[in-house]
DNA sequence: ATTTTACATAGATAGTTATCTATATAAAGG
DNA sequence: CCTTTATATAGATAACTATCTATGTAAAAT
């Protein structure tokens, strides 16, 4: 980590938006497909878009595509301890912030 | 910090930019003043003045003024958990960032 | 084949920010 | 008093970014 600074700033800003911290806790409770995590938010499509694609290239968050779906994890073990930590602050907490409850996989 | 998106996202914005993680790199040796520091940088002493403000209005540093001098510090005492991790994740090192070591604090 | 669906990309725009120059402030020295 | 010195503030600007609408793409359904 030490006096990579442009690098770390980098993954630091890929995490010092709102939506994109949000983003990380709704995936906490385990894979969500772009249109699941989509029904949390006012925003766009392409917004949404927009953000994954910033959380992914910062290797915080891996896609799988199956069909017409994009399903989104959070990639921890391609994190680094800067990532893991971030991670798990946002998302400490027994309670998830999932509705349908039945769907994923909340502890 | 569950939830806070906005609060924490300010926060994580504030320690995004590589200049502002290398002010908290230096201030790990110790209290220094704003010349000292603008030494390590390339930019002008208002854009000092600027990421100094930056740090202090999100609590990570603290300012104490003497003379025509302003003395920063890290302000580990009113940091929560997400400031203290970020800020020993940039100082985690034994080497000492300032040249003078005479007249840093360096472990 | 055509339509529908899920998602990505392109391009525009408004807001934010890192930087600069110029200037203000305020303490210390002569 | 006037000058010097350390720092802050004001205002401008260029770069970046979060968002939108419009459109492209590609898989599935009809």
């Amino acid at each position: 980590m030490k006096r990579n600074y442009d690098e770390n700033a980098k993954i630091i800003k890929a995490l010092s938006d709102p939506s994109r911290l949000k983003i990380i806790d709704i995936l906490s409770c385990g894979e969500k497909c772009a249109c699941d995590i989509l029904q949390y938010f006012d925003f766009t499509q392409p917004t949404l878009s927009h953000h994954m694609k910033v959380l992914m290239e910062c290797g915080i968050v891996e896609c799988r595509k199956e069909g017409l779906w994009s399903y989104y994890s959070l990639n921890s073990s391609n994190c680094n301890k800067l990532i893991l930590f971030l991670m798990n602050l946002v998302t400490d907490t027994d309670e998830c912030i999932c509705k349908d409850k039945a769907k994923c996989e909340c502890k």
